[in-house]
DNA sequence: ACAAAATATATGCTAAACCGCATATATGGC
DNA sequence: GCCATATATGCGGTTTAGCATATATTTTGT
């Protein structure tokens, strides 16, 4: 049965690789974030973080190619997920450090809320133009 | 109950400060290896990685003064061990880590068991002088 | 108590990572 | 086509981290 959310192989993940992606504190709340609401954008990622969207960019694109992020392009926003066909361990390393560290990105978290504008999500499946 | 294994109140910790000490080679196999062994002197660490004294020693204060690392003199040793009041998520993560990357340490864990000349452990309680 | 060996720490040098700014590319609407 | 918005990349300066040498401390053996 091949169902409709990504359940693809894993990936080869090297530990050390990965572990330096969480060493810094723009990617570990970019990680952290994305890991809580599933998918953002760089413009929401910029408002939640308040930071420079050269700086948020940058990041993002470090961790897209280390593996750790999968990203969508859907007309002028690039969405950022979880990449699905991570290992299973580093999905459980990055989930149980976002249920045991809310109040790390609790700020973030409310800013994302209260950022007027968000551009509205379109299912993968359909016509992205 | 108070039992023999330790089980203290669990200090706090920073995620980003946690996750810097896994963002080096070094840093890493120590602590892969020392929860794999449960505790190992410098001397063990040395001959496991291949490298310098120095090198190890640093790492190790590095982790100690961390939290995630806790030290004990044996004469003229110094046994490594995890920290016991490391919070739970930490725990969950290091063993997570451990589990599916045993193959990553798997040459540092051979070399230590060819290596001679490894001190007796005394148990805690006892006079260690 | 003294000498030798093993371990730990401190210092200077090198390399890599991060940041900010400027610039370039891409997409959508007109 | 042109303009506005969103995203990506190049570059120089600064900071941080790793590494090698040297020094200090501790322990063992006599």
């Amino acid at each position: 049965m091949v169902g409709l959310l990504p359940r693809f192989g894993d990936i080869a993940m090297d530990p050390l690789r990965f572990y330096k992606c969480f060493a810094d504190d723009t990617r570990l709340r970019c990680l952290l974030l994305v890991a809580h609401e599933l998918e953002l954008c760089v413009c929401e990622l910029v408002a939640a973080l308040n930071e420079t969207q050269p700086k948020i960019s940058r990041h993002l694109a470090n961790l897209r190619e280390c593996g750790l992020l999968h990203d969508r392009r859907q007309g002028q926003w690039v969405f950022y997920s979880i990449n699905p066909a991570l290992p299973f361990w580093c999905r459980q390393v990055l989930d149980e450090t976002l249920k045991s560290n809310i109040n790390y990105i609790a700020e973030n978290v409310a800013a994302l809320q209260t950022m007027g504008e968000r551009p509205e999500r379109k299912a993968a499946c359909c016509d992205a133009s």
